[in-house]
Formats: C-alpha cells, sequence, structure tokens
DNA sequence: GGAAAATGTTTTAAGCTTAAAGCGTTTATT
DNA sequence: AATAAACGCTTTAAGCTTAAAACATTTTCC
C-alpha cells in the first residue's frame, strides 16, 4: 500500500469508507452549485424586472458602496472574485450612466480609484433595500444559529490554494 | 405595528432583532457565492489544463452519464438549472466533438434525445476520477457529518419559486 | 376536422466571463 | 542612468448565458 502524498485519499485502494465519502462530497457538491444557481437566477430576474440592471452591475456597485472611499480596479475584482479585466467592461457602464467615476491615481499613473458617485449612492440605496428584502425571504428558514452553522460550514471549504 | 403578510420581516420598522438577522443572512448569501466562485474558478482551470475542456461541457456530460438511457433537451437543461437555449450550443459542439448524439423522438417529432457515445463515457470517465479528486481536496476537511449539515442547511433556503 | 393554445427546441441579440496578450508606468538591478 | 522585471490595467478572442422571439409539432377544444 503506498502512502498517498498531500492528496485526501483518492480514488479506489482505500477499501473502506472512501469512496462513499467522495460521493458525498459530490453530491453536497452539486446541491452547494444548484442553490447558488437558484438564487443567483432570482436575484438576476428581480433585479431585471424591477430596477433594469444586471447582477454583475449591482456587486460592483454594493463593493463599491461599502468602501466609500474609492477601490482600485485590481482591489475591485479581487474583491469581486472575478476576472481582472471583466470588471473593466462593467465599470465602463457604470460611468456611463453616471453611477461611478474612475480616477486617476496621483502618484501612480497605472493604477486608477472608482467610486460611487452621489447618484451612484443614491441609486443603489433603493436596490440595496430590495436586495435585502429578496434575501429574506430565500433564507427565510434559517434562524441565526443555522446561518452560523452554515458560514462556518463554507469556511472549511477552501477554494483557494490554501 | 402592522402585520407584515408573506414577507420575511423587511427593512427597519420591527425595532429589536429584525436589522442584524437581515444582514448576516446577506453576509452568509456572500460568503456561498464566494465560496462557490472560488471552487467554480479552480474547477474550470483544472479541467482546461488537464482536460483541455471548459466546466459546462463537463456538467453536461457528467449529467447525461447519469442518465445512459439519454435525455431530452429540455430535461437536460432543467437538472443543468440553466437556461434551455444555452444547452443547445454546449450539445452542439459536443456532438461535433463525437461525445454524444442526437437522436429525434420517433414520436414527437419536436423532441430530441440526447446521449453519451461510447467515446463520450470513456472520456468523461476519465476526467470524472479527477474531479472527484479535486473536490476531495477542497471538502477535505469536512467529515460525513459536516457533509450532512452542510447539505441540510442547503436544503432549507429556497431559491426556486416555493 | 380545424382553429387556437401549448409544447419542445433553436435562434437571436445583448451582455458576461475568462485567459492571454498588449500597453504604459514603476521598481529593481546593475 | 539604462536595462530588465514587475505591475496595473485594458483589449482581444473565444466561449458562456440569458430572455425573448421564432419555428415546428402536438394537443386541446370546439
Amino acid at each position: 500500500m503506498t502512502l498517498s502524498q498531500g492528496f485526501a485519499e483518492p480514488e479506489g485502494a482505500d477499501a473502506g469508507m472512501a469512496v462513499p465519502l467522495s460521493k458525498q462530497r459530490l453530491r453536497v457538491w452539486l446541491r452547494l452549485l444548484n442553490r447558488n444557481r437558484e438564487i443567483l437566477g432570482r436575484l438576476r430576474g428581480s433585479l431585471r424586472a424591477e430596477f433594469g440592471t444586471t447582477l454583475p452591475r449591482f456587486d460592483v456597485m454594493a463593493t463599491l458602496d461599502r468602501y466609500r472611499d474609492g477601490l482600485r480596479m485590481s482591489h475591485l475584482s479581487a474583491h469581486l472574485k472575478v476576472s481582472n479585466g471583466n470588471v473593466t467592461g462593467i465599470v465602463d457602464s457604470l460611468i456611463h450612466e453616471g453611477l461611478v467615476t474612475r480616477q486617476v491615481d496621483s502618484h501612480d499613473k497605472r493604477a486608477t480609484t472608482v467610486r460611487l458617485t452621489r447618484l451612484g449612492i443614491d441609486r443603489f440605496a433603493v436596490m440595496a433595500r430590495a436586495h435585502e428584502r429578496w434575501i429574506d425571504t430565500m433564507f427565510t428558514e434559517l434562524d441565526s444559529d443555522g446561518l452560523d452553522q452554515l458560514s462556518s460550514l463554507l469556511d472549511q471549504l477552501h477554494g483557494d490554494p490554501e
């Protein structure tokens, strides 16, 4: 029996409980994936129907709302866990709508700081209230303890190369 | 104090615990979203690097692998929780690669049944083993109980209009 | 049986997403 | 100071995704 170096028990050679655990993990992952898709789908539809906007735009605005002093493009995409170039286009369109500004850093001419405008802040506030309501209805079955449990279980997953 | 009809306690009028719970829900939702994105990102990268394929293609093949007798296009997209037209393009490209076949239903000429080819089955088997390993490493901190808990907590979220 | 509604799928248009290449700018190395 | 490396961001090309419209076939209902 060879020593498995680093990997959590691989395919079949482990005889007893190894395979079932893998299958269980797979099932849970699929459930996580599906729930996520369902919730996203519902949020997307609501944002579209009620505010004529999209989820990515909302996400960007939500992040900027939490960092009122503005954020570098790279920090923005890091927060959103989304590719770098992706944010460029979304920010472009938000600027086009007057919801966001882009300002070149005075000390580093490569970098830009992105910030919500007054209009952007106000516009977001309205959407945020609705968004909170939608999440409330979808998470309504979980009380504070359930939320804590879920949160801590999610923390034990590592998508990023630890 | 008005009776809130159907909605789980909305914005502010509820005085005591209502707002904190909403905020907690929001935080958990963001965590769920981010974990999902991290895991997806890692799977995407691995599929690309090791097999030169994409996650959507893998998902379609995985579903067809579980339904060896084939699946209607509409059932396929329902299983994947993905829009109807979306699957069309992915299946097209899988057919182009000889991994999948599309067969018109003999009783209903609108409907088609999609199925893995022999090549598709074999190709998927290899990828599935790798995929299982990747999930294992990402879910390694959760034991069977943790997985059950996570699963049941996820079940208490309703993305779909109940 | 024929019109109307429903169903199963594909097409379309718009927008999102990624990885990789490209472009200035800054920092590190000599 | 000159070169090279690193950095911050944008552009590009390919592919994914959705909602809505379009199409073809079936079912329903007079």
